[in-house]
DNA sequence: TCATATTCATTTCAAATGAAATGATTGTCA
DNA sequence: TGACAATCATTTCATTTGAAATGAATATGA
């Protein structure tokens, strides 16, 4: 079908919103599409989901750390975390430690093999982007990110975001 | 807590991945922002989901359409788009035929309700998306979108993606 | 033409998801 | 100090999700 024979389709009302020119639904696509394939390079050879990554990733950033501290910085719900954990706890590769200083929070850590994943799947993950990312010109990364920050910017300062979750 | 303190929480081993510099989970960061923060103007007052104003949508750009042409092209499952439709066609938004040249095909298109539904959306949408991009210098959506292409492209070209679905 | 394969929409079923409830702990303030 | 509120992690429960099964229709090719 030619571009051209689309527009006799055209509903006759207003001007239709463009859907593969709308940013919500092509960041919604572009997400699903990266996540999709870095996960088909790590899911069944380590039997790790996305949510599990996450955890074991943010762990290797900061270590001693409450599962509140993940899911507030991690885009993901309180429950999702818990679970991943729990696996993750089950698995060997974290540990869960009551906190002696406020004994309502969990204190996190990566166990020894925890961290040689860790270090695998981040490296794994490192490659994967890289390879991605040789498809754009030098800085383009970097300035996409910026503009992912100033558009987050934007949903929190207008009240658009209601009053987020 | 200070940037340079976290230095001191650093696990030991190799090179930490930056998660807020990880080009997947920002993706996914920023599409959960935006789909909530659109879905919170609509949602409640339209009662309608996500995966029910991508069909409503998509039926604005091209009428006459079976499921099929939609979760081929607006990365959705092909249950969740039978799903949405069944809900919009409960609405009366919607309306199933089917296509005597091809009677195993439905052919969709919007009713008068639901093209006014759509148009209302639409202006919805468009004027969220003003407000969010007025945030970032003039070229740079559409330079966006021009690399998400990229990157789309660049992932299905590498075998990274498996076998897609 | 007939048998088999393929394509389409839907349904089924098990797993994932997240909002709200729960129980345990700590903070607040009278 | 003690009552009440707030915070944390977990669990519960209803919903959503998507992979695979199903049934109907069409295509293929012997």
């Amino acid at each position: 079908m030619s571009k051209s024979s689309r527009k006799a389709q055209q509903a006759d009302e207003g001007a239709a919103l463009a859907l593969d020119a709308f940013l919500p639904y092509r960041a919604a696509r572009l997400a699903t599409a990266l996540s999709r394939a870095l996960a088909a390079q790590y899911e069944q050879r380590y039997d790790i989901s996305v949510a599990e990554w996450r955890v074991l990733v943010h762990l290797t950033q900061q270590t001693e750390i409450s599962v509140r501290d993940i899911f507030t910085r991690v885009d993901m719900d309180r429950a999702r975390v818990t679970r991943a954990v729990q696996r993750l706890a089950g698995s060997g590769y974290v540990s869960k430690l009551v906190n002696q200083n406020d004994r309502r929070l969990v204190k996190l850590a990566l166990t020894t093999s925890g961290t040689a994943l860790a270090s695998e799947l981040s490296a794994l993950a490192a490659g994967f982007e890289a390879e991605i990312m040789a498809a754009l010109p030098a800085g383009a990364r970097d300035e996409m990110l910026a503009q992912f920050d100033v558009i987050e910017a934007a949903i929190d300062a207008s009240r658009l975001s209601a009053d987020k979750k």
